[in-house]
DNA sequence: CCTCTTTGATTTAACGTTATATCAAAAATA
DNA sequence: TATTTTTGATATAACGTTAAATCAAAGAGG
């Protein structure tokens, strides 16, 4: 049961720890037969190196955090896919936290930023080598001392204006532009655009630039004023602006929605008024969240599996399972959700 | 730039580094005016315990590994977010770790098994406490020597047959039960059932058990065999799947799919076969899946940010960063995806 | 045959922590 | 006052690994 080191093997073959380290490494000068009794051994005694004495020895970890605002959503979830593919195969392991970061709402910034710093903490305290975050803006201070912690800081998606690390993100106004001229170049002029409420959404204001700079490259006169509508983005709060959006300008033919879910919400809510997508209004929306690229034609009645739940559920028991020995087996209830998709028999 | 050991507040102070480990940890016995010093100290240097260290000599990590199949999948990613959430408060950290398994296709086990283990061993060498993980049953042997490595692990959603470790997932039965009764409630008999051409896919076969008995409990007689059509329940698949199922029973007026990806993908072919849902057939999935909550009425039309790629990018940039000390700034162009929400101006 | 180099292996020390044992001084007891 | 107990602090060793220094023996060169 107890893990086998390389004490261990040295015993066994009579020979120092240090020379069953040059063989596993192949550092240092070994005789080959030393060598090959050694990795034999090693083999045949099921050896595993304990990363956490060599990380603590080599001052490097091989250890990558990753900070996400949620760990929930599937946009985050499939940067994390991609950083997990590239780092496995340099043998780095990667650590997750997730900041709870709530851009649309307003909530209370001290708990936010402890919450933020925690996370931080405890990766540097765990001596990774760096850490790639996508950072809240509106909470200062929290990265300027990471580099006092140790720990190399990158920069995914959203950037502290003069926090000087590495930075990733995606060009928004280049594709404001793309959306904008897409529409421009199906020959429609009277484009809307629904713009967000939150002063600090910067995405979404670049987006809008780039909505903008694409109508001033094509010459189209517009009173953009009027053609804007500040919302909130969210599914229902976007279904509202567009309807506005709509009612002001009856002479619109397309619309910009900066963020799938506001598309989503503006689709539905102008379909519900009676307008025909696209033959009457084209939209068009950013992201390709996975919900863009199906045609869902009601909202589906379906039997639900409690996600969040069973995570938490999940960790009590392997919790339990360490600190007493006993193993539980069990199954958690799915449960109803009556949507759209059925009625009662004709 | 260095960070601050024990061993520099013993300096600054001193004192022996055991006092401090001793102040820091309020073990063993101390002056309560030396204690406060150290306190002060430390917090004044700005201390940071190393948990590396902690681990390497207390023989416990506070580290849990995850394994899933996808790190993609807002499945999967809402799972990780409650154990996140429930092991951030007993001052656990989170390993992630992709396993890669596809169940719908028949993939190279042996690679497969290989990647497993790996992701796995990584852990172990990291010393984790244990691993939650969701095993695939069609590569036997491999959690089998993860007690040898000195880890506990626990099974999430799937099983392996025999192994006997904790294990959570959900009712499968019951979820298939709890679909058909409610359509049963409707008023609905003939109710078609999409099954899986896929001999391990246990998940499945359950609610198809749970399909049988609700019918079987509501003495509801039935030709089960024409109601059931075996495919593979991809978005395209169910789609054919559904077709065949109401052409050989023109009487079905209600249909089972066991995935949402499933429903949605016969809700499509369905209606664009002309059946008017939920008047004519009503439909129930399963998973309650983000996708299912909203009413898409089309594909949506938008600009696409490359994920995955960032993803991998970012962790290229860190490295050479951590590497080097370079720092870079980037931005990726995003990319039009066009579907069917616009059309020229008319 | 005596240096000089090369080869193969070992010893030492360190990474940062903490449990255990030890020790000196102070306080309590006889 | 002599002895025991308590208190406060330190020294030692260990967790598993590896870089650097050391050492002995074998080969090379004169």
């Amino acid at each position: 049961m107890k893990r086998i080191t390389m004490k261990d093997i040295a015993a066994e073959l009579e020979v120092s720890v240090q020379s069953v380290s040059q063989a596993l490494n192949r550092t240092g000068r070994l005789g080959s037969e030393t060598r090959r009794r050694i990795l034999n051994a090693a083999e045949r005694l099921n050896y595993r190196p304990n990363i956490l004495a060599r990380g603590l020895r080599n001052r490097r970890s091989y250890l990558l955090g990753v900070v996400f605002p949620f760990l929930n959503d599937s946009f985050f979830s499939r940067i994390l896919g991609g950083i997990e593919d590239s780092s496995r195969r340099f043998h780095y392991d990667i650590l997750i936290g997730n900041s709870f970061i709530d851009y649309s709402r307003r909530s209370d910034l001290d708990s936010l930023r402890k919450a933020e710093i925690d996370v931080l903490e405890r990766m540097t305290n765990r001596g990774v080598d760096g850490i790639i975050g996508t950072p809240n803006p509106r909470i200062p201070g929290v990265y300027e001392k990471l580099a006092a912690d140790g720990a190399v800081f990158f920069q995914l998606m959203k950037r502290i204006p003069g926090l000087n690390t590495g930075f990733l993100g995606v060009d928004n106004v280049e594709g404001g532009r793309t959306a904008v001229n897409h529409l421009i170049s199906l020959g429609h002029e009277r484009i809307g655009f629904l713009q967000t409420e939150f002063s600090d959404y910067e995405e979404i204001k670049d987006r809008g630039t780039g909505y903008l700079k694409a109508l001033i490259a094509r010459g189209i006169v517009l009173d953009t004023d009027r053609f804007e509508d500040p919302g909130d983005l969210s599914f229902h709060g976007a279904g509202s602006s567009a309807l506005r959006l709509v009612k002001r300008n009856p002479d619109m033919t397309a619309l910009f929605a900066p963020t799938d879910m506001a598309a989503l919400g503006a689709l539905q809510a102008l379909t519900e008024a009676g307008k025909r997508i696209p033959e009457e209004l084209s939209v068009i929306g950013y992201d390709d969240l996975e919900l863009a690229a199906y045609q869902v034609i009601h909202p589906l009645t379906t039997v639900a599996q409690p996600k969040e739940e069973l995570g938490r559920k999940a960790f009590e028991l392997l919790q339990e399972q360490i600190e007493t020995g006993e193993t539980r087996n069990l199954l958690m209830p799915p449960k109803l959700v009556v949507r759209r998709t059925t009625a009662p028999a004709g």
